[in-house]
RNA sequence: GGACGGUUAGCUCAGUUGGUUAGAGCUACUGGUUUACACCCAGUGGGUCGUAGGUUCGAGUCCUACACCGUCUACCA
């Protein structure tokens, strides 16, 4: 057998690995009548690349997968990629143009094969990025929105939605974004705070002349859509003017009536108010009370069109620009000022969007009050829980979601229309019979109309084939969706709907398409800020695996995602994840160099040695001991979703029990249990290998602690478990005395250390035992290693300490060094410090055992932790008080 | 404006139903290559738990108010 590297480099092993586990058909779900375990990857875009975000989440579902395995179930994890509508189109309309081209030039056809070639070149991208992170879903499965099963789907969607009457088409005001030209539902929409300004300017009241009505706005360049100005009804300042009217400022035949309505707010501005119904949502309300006409002034561009002469032609900014240029010449400005205020933008195309009158189709949404109903009946469960509030919130306050874009790319709407009679429409799936007399609607739908059938189309839920329905019954819903929280509403409560609407032939806790919502937090660069591309503060993940392996940024990472907080990203982490990783490595390599490595079959095959070996040191029960409990809390952390926890958890028991404790302790022993290295090596790896798919498997596999791989190796605590009674290693007794034996080593180490000796092996120590104390039993069994952990020549009962030895106080007794030079007066102060600490304690103990309050209401226990800690304190307090004397 | 998070050591964070003297990792400092590992080991230092009240025998933990940071949501044009 060749000797292992000193160094773990990751690279050919994670090569090795993936390898591996594609041959051997590792990820691939099968149902073999044990419990499933289902995820659905959050599909990223088809031509995106992989952030950090993503790889957070991948990590965490991989982890969830990896330990679903290992506790033997039957695991399905579908990844796939969404064709992202306007993202997508908006990539290659880009391209298009630095080709002196645009879509429109190139026609519907044409571009979508554009995009579709676009598509095909960059669609492995970031399916090969998370192959690289070691992720274990079953690429079979793997699913794109647009493929035709998939697609069908879809429209099926839409066509029962239609059918059932949830589906609409309606002239409204919608989002509008200039640039994509296209349509954007409310969550599309983000709201950025903006300082712009609020500008007051009057209007000339027609039958009062000399008169005029102040009117503030932040947006000047709609005042041609103006066809009225309203004030509330009962605001004294305006009534005589209610029912006259007012100039407009650049069309001297137009006139507009003032009229009341209560929606205008009396302290805001002039308390007066233009109406735009073309091009404010409020106003548009208003419009449609009295009746007013709707004049639009802005094209789809954002361009001033022939209803607003004289600006005709210009952008909206522009507009508004010569807008107020023009009203302070006409001297009908009146104030300028700084105004902050929220304006919605494009989340896509990232400018402000546009209101704006146009025909859509809208979803009613179906199945809102079961959607509540589930999460409160707890069928679908939130971790953190906190999330459930904002979900019920947005439920209860849900709008018509638009679902048509102006775009070519994505699923079209399948909605004909006659063309003799274009108010005779057909809708299906399939089109109509004859469709040279049809027309197609040229909208395609919104994206997360798509996604919202995510855990149905994956799993292919109109497919009727009999093996079909059956994989669908055995692995759906999910077990678990792991995502950001900022698609909650576009993506996951949209889901849940959908699931609750299409699956309507089950009951209510069966249609849900998963039973754990997982919220991860947002990943911030070092100084908290989101990272983004436009700030260039988002590493390239693929870099960080290349600097750490795969498994040193997993490591890294989960060991600072706590549940649900956001995370502040420092490669700092990343660095202790791959020192962990090293570590991990040497200690393996540690036990190839001890020897004997012959290849286990199971883990029975290393107890039978164990057992073969006969008596087992208390050092090896203690580490055993501490496995055994470390098993169980691992457990009990991934079940609440505590990843950081669980990782942290075994990063301890792994550096301080087994390396820097129980093997250093080896090196002085003569007679050892390499087994019990196995052992505990077979457990600890076991619960790497969720977390660090790639060493572990590799040690697993080079130290032949088994016959197959982690993956399919088992959860072995019962077994475990029930050994340890029948051997009776597991007792809190020993861990207590092997934590103490820690802690007067690191004392007399500490005493050593102070006194510029901690490297000196040639040193003499003298103890006086406490002779009423229980150590005393185990100084004398634990000598021999006390003096090699600590590096002495010599530690007895014989030699007498003399005035002005270094010494120590501890629960053992007091622990002398025997030097020449002594430093009694740096001695004597820090003494003198910890009595008086002590006697505080001392006094706070007394005090709380003297209050007749605290001993009727305390529990029994508290007051004996009382009572021992009391002693305790006085036992070392006399000591200490001696040595001075 | 509303809802929800956060505030504990220089930094990043743990701290379960209130219960003994508040923990970890990193950083800093000191010392060190002995059967693996300097991507290592040993040791030291560092916190009146955001502020002010309250409940309690006892509060980082529960209650009230305030301050600051953050997220989401609705925006009064």
């Amino acid at each position: 057998m060749v000797l292992m590297e000193k160094t773990y480099s990751p690279e050919d092993i994670e090569k090795k690995w993936n390898k591996y586990w594609q041959e051997a058909h590792c990820f691939e779900a099968k149902h073999n009548g044990k419990p499933t375990f289902t995820l659905f990857m959050p599909p990223p875009n088809v031509t995106g690349i992989l952030h950090m975000g993503h790889m957070l989440n991948d990590v965490i579902q991989d982890v969830l997968c990896r330990w679903a395995r290992i506790q033997g179930k039957d695991v399905l994890w579908i990844p796939g990629t969404d064709h992202a509508g306007i993202a997508t189109q908006n990539k290659v309309e880009k391209v298009l143009k630095k080709e002196g081209l645009f879509r429109q030039k190139l026609g519907r056809k044409a571009f979508i094969e554009r995009v579709q070639e676009w598509v095909k070149e960059h669609k492995h991208i970031i399916g090969d990025q998370m192959k690289s992170l070691g992720v274990s879903c079953d690429w079979n499965h793997s699913t794109y929105t647009l493929d035709p099963n998939y697609s069908r789907g879809v429209l099926t969607a839409f066509v029962k939605l239609y059918e059932r009457g949830y589906i609409y088409k309606g002239k409204r005001l919608v989002n509008w974004c200039p640039v994509s030209q296209t349509a954007l539902s409310d969550e599309e929409v983000i709201m950025k705070q903006t300082s712009a300004f609020l500008y007051t300017f009057r209007y000339a009241v027609v039958e009062k002349p000399g008169t005029f009505i102040n009117i503030a706005t932040t947006r000047p360049e709609t005042i041609m859509g103006d066809v009225a100005l309203a004030v509330h009804p009962q605001d004294t300042r305006y009534q005589t003017l209610i029912g006259l009217h007012a100039q407009c400022p650049f069309d001297a035949s137009r006139v507009i009536p003032i009229i009341a309505d209560e929606v205008v707010d009396r302290e805001f501005g002039t308390g007066a108010l233009k109406i735009t119904p073309a091009h404010d949502p409020i106003d548009f309300d208003v419009g449609q009370r009295h009746h007013l006409p709707f004049i639009e002034v802005l094209d789809e561009r954002g361009i001033v069109n022939a209803h607003g002469a004289p600006f005709e032609g210009m952008d909206r900014l522009q507009a508004r620009k010569a807008v107020i240029e023009a009203l302070r010449e006409k001297n009908l400005l009146v104030e300028e000022k700084p105004y902050d205020h929220a304006v919605g933008y494009s989340e896509r195309a990232d400018v402000p969007i546009e209101p704006r009158l146009s025909e859509q189709w809208f979803v009613r949404y179906p199945k809102v009050e079961e959607a509540k109903q589930v999460a409160e009946k707890f069928f679908v469960k939130f971790w953190p829980q906190r999330w459930i509030k904002t979900y019920l919130h947005w439920l209860e306050n849900i709008q018509d979601w638009c679902i048509s874009r102006q775009l070519w790319w994505g699923h079209r709407i399948p909605v004909w229309y006659h063309k003799a009679d274009k108010s005779i429409i057909h809708v299906s799936v399939d089109g109509p019979q004859d469709p040279e007399n049809w027309e197609q609607d040229p909208d395609v739908m919104d994206t997360w109309f798509s996604s919202w059938l995510w855990p149905l189309g994956t799993l292919n839920w109109l497919d009727n084939k009999p093996e079909t329905k059956q994989f669908f019954n055995d692995f759906f819903p999910a077990n678990t969706l792991v995502s950001g929280p900022d698609i909650l509403f576009f993506w996951i409560t949209r889901m849940i709907i959908a699931s609750l609407e299409f699956l309507d032939d089950r009951p209510l806790e069966q249609r849900i398409p998963f039973k754990n919502i997982y919220l991860t937090g947002i990943v911030r660069d070092s100084i908290g800020r989101k990272m983004s591309k436009s700030l260039g503060n988002s590493p390239d993940p693929l870099d960080l695996i290349k600097k750490f392996g795969a498994d040193g940024v997993r490591v890294g990472l989960l060991s600072i995602a706590p549940q649900g907080q956001d995370i502040r990203f420092d490669e700092r982490f990343l660095i202790q994840g791959r020192n962990f990783c090293t570590k991990l490595w040497n200690a393996c390599r540690f036990r190839q160099m001890q020897g004997d490595i012959i290849p286990y079959r199971n883990l029975n095959d290393i107890l039978n040695k164990i057992e073969h070996f006969g008596h087992l040191s208390i050092y090896d029960t203690h580490l055993l001991s501490i496995l055994l409990k470390t098993m169980a809390d691992y457990e009990k952390f991934l079940e609440k979703y505590e990843f950081s926890a669980a990782i942290k958890l075994l990063q301890q028991c792994f550096k301080n029990i087994f390396c820097d404790w129980y093997l250093e302790i080896q090196k002085h022993q003569t007679h050892t249990c390499l087994a019990v290295q196995d052992l505990f090596l077979t457990q600890m790896l076991t619960m790497l290998e969720p977390y660090a798919p790639y060493i572990s498997e590799e040690l697993y596999a080079q130290l032949h602690l088994n016959d197959c791989i982690i993956q399919e190796s088992g959860w072995n605590i019962n077994l475990l478990k029930q050994w340890a009674q029948a051997h009776k290693s597991y007792t809190e007794n020993e861990i207590e005395t092997i934590e103490q034996l820690r802690n007067l080593v690191s004392e007399l180490r500490a005493l050593k250390s102070k006194h510029g000796l901690a490297s000196d092996k040639n040193v003499t120590m003298a103890v006086v035992l406490e002779t009423k104390g229980k150590y005393t039993e185990y100084f004398h069994q634990h000598t021999e290693l006390i003096k090699k952990l600590v590096g002495l020549k010599q530690i007895d009962e014989e030699t007498k300490p003399k005035e002005g030895m270094p010494k120590t106080v501890t629960l053992w007794g007091t622990f002398f060094l025997v030097i020449d030079q002594t430093s009694t007066q740096d001695d004597t102060d820090a003494i003198k410090r910890e009595i008086e600490l002590l006697t505080k304690h001392i006094q706070s103990a007394e005090q709380k055992l003297a209050n007749e309050r605290f001993m009727s209401h305390a529990p029994e226990a508290v007051i004996v932790g009382v009572k021992k800690l009391l002693e305790d304190n006085i036992q070392k307090r006399d000591a200490l008080k001696k040595l001075i004397m």
